[in-house]
DNA sequence: AATTTATTGTTAATTTTTTCACATTAGTGA
DNA sequence: TCACTAATGTGAAAAAATTAACAATAAATT
């Protein structure tokens, strides 16, 4: 587990995943590294560089061998015992986002999730637990949770990452398009639709 | 409008300016890069460079006027007339994606949403109207629509994202984790959470 | 068994992006 | 008015990421 990598090259080896693991089973056991490129909008150069990263070899005629591929990111990228995930807000968001967890065949298992909404509290929402988000501290002590998804609206999020930071987690996944300041060893992750958004509406021609 | 600015820097002008916003009114009617900076854990440098390259200025003592540069990254990173924007697809992330630009004071505009859905079609979701899909070709075109929020179910993406491209689209933003293979000149944008969290997997120290 | 072919593995070159370093400069205050 | 301070603006250097180029090679073919 070579923490030297590069995160590009993280996020595409999720990605090759991801994709094979629909492959697996089916059609053939190895692929080229121009195929799974084409299936990515990648270069050949790059997958091969990938691999190269994390020590696979492939055969020269065949390519890759997709089960020792997937077997490889797995060891690369996972840890061991899975990730321990909170999904904190659970509106129409927080629930995308369990639903996509729960198709994706991950080692990220969401095993908590938080909201204010009495009605949400105390239930399960697609088969997660729900709870107070003032029980958080503790909950997410106990179930040692280290990465937070955080989906609460704008005006909620400094507070809760606060919160968060302070009940020891360890990673945040920021969906709010609020800045949060985080210490060091803490690491953030921020996606902003609308800056996704504008960058397709710059790069389009017209 | 200059074509050739980096993605990267593209990225980050969207931030600034979304960061502005909530300042223009209130505080300062400057900015220093460094606080900048510090808001959005970029190095100062790394601001002035953005603003340099789309032209701004700031005053050696009082640092960036924050109304100018909101302007000036307008004029630079928005087409005038605004982007027509479709969301492709009411689940949960399309409610969502509807939540965030309804707040977000962007020159993106969702003017129609589309669902196979009959409880959705013909009726108004957030303020905008929302037709079957199987009209996509003909309200794309009638309301010169040129970029599309791809949130359908996987198994629905290649054959909606093909008539999307069919009706005109020229920009996608696909939040389906499938592949999409576009043409030259289409701009496509893939954003996947599962992807995001095991980056944040891979990087968290233990 | 030798030849051909198409692919991998990897070094080198290139390009892109970031950071450094510092001359320049607008305002401050002695 | 004249130094002083704390910014900006930017060329140059460095680092990171991508792409090109090609030798090595595994399998298929003759």
């Amino acid at each position: 587990m070579n923490t030297k990598l590069p995160p590009r090259t993280v996020e595409r080896l999720s990605k090759y995943r991801r994709l094979l693991d629909k492959y697996k089973d089916l059609e053939e056991a190895h692929i080229y590294s121009h195929k799974l490129a084409a299936l990515l909008n990648l270069t050949p150069e790059q997958v091969r560089r990938d691999l190269m990263l994390i020590g696979l070899t492939g055969n020269h005629r065949k390519g890759y061998n997709i089960k020792a591929l997937i077997g490889q990111i797995g060891t690369t990228i996972d840890r061991q015992e899975g990730h321990r995930v909170a999904l904190v807000g659970i509106g129409n968001l927080g629930k995308a986002v369990l639903g996509f967890i729960r198709k994706a065949n991950t080692k990220m298992d969401i095993v908590a999730a938080f909201d204010i909404d009495r009605n949400k509290v105390n239930t399960q929402v697609a088969g997660v637990a729900c709870y107070d988000i003032g029980a958080a501290a503790q909950i997410i002590s106990r179930e040692q949770i280290r990465i937070a998804i955080l989906t609460v609206p704008p005006e909620a999020a400094v507070n809760t990452a606060t919160l968060l930071l302070e009940s020891g987690i360890r990673g945040i996944l920021n969906f709010t398009s609020v800045h949060l300041d985080v210490p060091p060893g803490i690491y953030l992750k921020d996606y902003d639709i609308i800056t996704s958004l504008e960058e397709i509406g710059f790069f389009i021609m017209d």
